[in-house]
RNA sequence: GCCGCCUUAGCUCAGUUGGUUAGAGCGCUGGUUUGUGGAACCAGAGGUCCUCCGUUCAAGCCGGAGAGGCGGUACCA
């Protein structure tokens, strides 16, 4: 520290972006955008209402599900009021609803359902599509115990994830629940909190490590690629097997998942709850027509290890991605939720059945871009300045175009005319407008069709030739500018 | 947090046994063409060789420490 503040940072050294906290640009906003609004519109349609929450609670309000209970200082962004009351950064939606529940009161009916979409803030290490600032898209049903509720939030997010425009086979939303693994923990003799964890994190690992990798971390502990050594749970044999062959009861089909785990599950109180809880959602899911390809039932989901008291379901993009380097990202969970009766009791005393789902929009969007599937955004129509004595030419042709509705702009500067068509290229611009000496005694303007001159430009070989073919050229009379722009402009939407 | 790899221009990288003024391609800004995107040619801008300390007559290159980045792992409400 000291070091540091006797040498100021100067220039670039000063120009750098806290990492994990993404700048975003025009295709990523678009992105983004329509991500927020189609996920909403879903949300909307199942009959949820809008609430907004501010970005700040208060640290204790965030309460003691802070991100790691062995750092209980990393995970949120918290600094002190001029009161000296901690405030942090709010890390998800689902804590500020019970919140706003809590404080609400009976005065709120219930059922409560809302929808939310924004911002959230997670101090944690960043990696490709996981950020330090990111948006989630939420909806919560508060005040409904029955399990149907549950299998409303998975059949609806497996639609908003279709709405998205993903297709069978994409993703899947797997589903588990906390008491079927507390049946598990206690059939092998897990007592000790800390083995219980281990194992929970362990099971939670299957799909990333498979299950000689899980077995590594039920037992003795796993090396990883750098030879680091992660600490196993220390099950003997017998109950690694137990264990692998409950995680590994996931089949094709809902029904006969739970086929396999009426068989894998034992005799424990907890196993048996939690295979009824199963066997409800599973059929609400029939009644709600969630298709098998996008729900499936899958023992090994762990998720959420401190609030969650229920079902948990967790939302996985299957699609392979890769990036423009050619290498293969994994981009993995893009959403989930559960079950969270316990959440708003911490405020009000009164235990308040909850259960919600989440997408995670920002580790959608990085994914989506990744695959190349941004939407190609036309920019402004550009007005060429040619005439570097009279700037107000241009500035006019620009405004009479917004005023009929177009996106213009007038290009900024004297450069000759080959800079600001590369400058109308690099915007995507469909057309530009050129009104220079010629056209201003002819009164007429000339119009440029940049794909049409694109397209026919690839023909032509030498750079003369290109040059007077004008490919995409029209020409027409000054008080038609507005209408022929806009031909252009339409055909290219 | 732990482990590994890496760090030279906006990007991708070259840079010999330590030797004088650190290069290329792409990109960027312009020009050749007072008026045409691609191509060609020409020019320009752009560098704390990550930082500090050390060794040396001499360090981008060698040694040490630190920082940052990437990957893995842990964690992921």
């Amino acid at each position: 520290m000291s070091t540091k503040d006797a040498q100021p940072l100067t220039g670039k050294d000063l120009a750098r972006k806290p990492r994990g906290f993404p700048d975003k640009r025009e295709a990523l906003i678009h992105a983004q955008a329509r991500l927020v609004e189609t996920v909403t519109g879903v949300y909307r349609q199942w009959g949820f209402e809008a609430l907004e929450t501010s970005a700040f609670e208060y640290a204790d309000a965030l309460g003691k599900f802070l991100p790691d209970s062995d750092r209980p200082n990393a995970g949120v962004f918290a600094l002190q009021d001029d009161d000296e009351q901690w405030m942090a950064l709010r890390y998800d939606l689902t804590a500020p609803l019970a919140r706003f529940v809590a404080e609400q009161g009976q005065g709120l009916g219930r059922p409560f359902r809302r929808y939310a979409a924004g911002p959230v803030w997670r101090n944690e290490k960043p990696g490709p599509g996981r950020f330090r600032e990111f948006w989630q898209c939420d909806a919560d049903t508060v005040g409904a115990p029955g399990l149907h509720a549950d299998a409303e939030m998975i059949a609806m997010g497996a639609e908003a994830l279709r709405a998205l425009g993903m297709k069978p086979g994409e993703f899947v939303i797997r589903v588990n629940t906390r008491r079927l693994l507390n049946g598990v923990l206690d059939g092998v003799g897990a007592t000790s909190a800390d083995t219980r964890l281990a194992i929970l994190r362990a099971l939670d690992k299957l799909d990333r490590l498979g299950p000689s990798g899980v077995a590594d971390l039920l037992g003795a502990g796993r090396k990883d690629e750098s030879g680091d050594f992660t600490k196993g749970a220390g099950l003997g044999a017998e109950e690694v097997k137990r264990v692998l062959a409950f995680a590994e009861a996931g089949a094709d089909t809902r029904a006969m998942t739970l086929a396999n785990l009426a068989k894998a599950t034992g005799s424990t109180e907890e196993g048996k709850a939690g295979l009824g809880e199963l066997e409800a959602i599973a059929l609400a899911l029939e009644a709600l027509g969630a298709p098998e390809d996008d729900v499936k039932i899958d023992p090994s989901v762990v998720r959420g290890l401190e609030y969650y008291t229920g079902p948990v379901f967790e939302a996985e993009l299957l699609r392979e991605v890769t990036g423009e380097d050619g290498k293969k990202y994994r981009i993995g969970s893009i959403g989930g939720g559960g079950r969270y009766d316990d959440l708003v009791a911490r405020f009000a005393g009164e235990t308040v059945p909850a259960t919600g789902f989440s997408i995670g929009i920002s580790r959608l969007a990085a994914a989506l871009a990744i695959l190349g599937e941004g939407e190609k955004l036309d920019g402004p129509v550009v007005v060429l300045n040619l005439e570097k004595d009279n700037p107000g030419i241009a500035l006019g042709l620009a405004a009479e175009l917004r005023k009929g509705g177009i996106r213009a702009e007038a290009y900024m500067g004297a450069s000759g005319m080959r800079p600001q068509m590369k400058y109308a290229d690099r915007r995507s611009s469909p057309a530009v407008v050129i009104v220079g000496t010629d056209e201003i005694e002819k009164g007429t303007v000339t119009i440029k069709d940049l794909e049409i001159g694109a397209q026919k430009a690839k023909a032509i070989s030498s750079n003369e030739e290109y040059r007077e073919a004008r490919p995409g050229q029209i020409e027409v009379p000054r008080a038609q500018m507005v209408e022929a722009v806009r031909r252009i402009v339409e055909a290219h939407a």
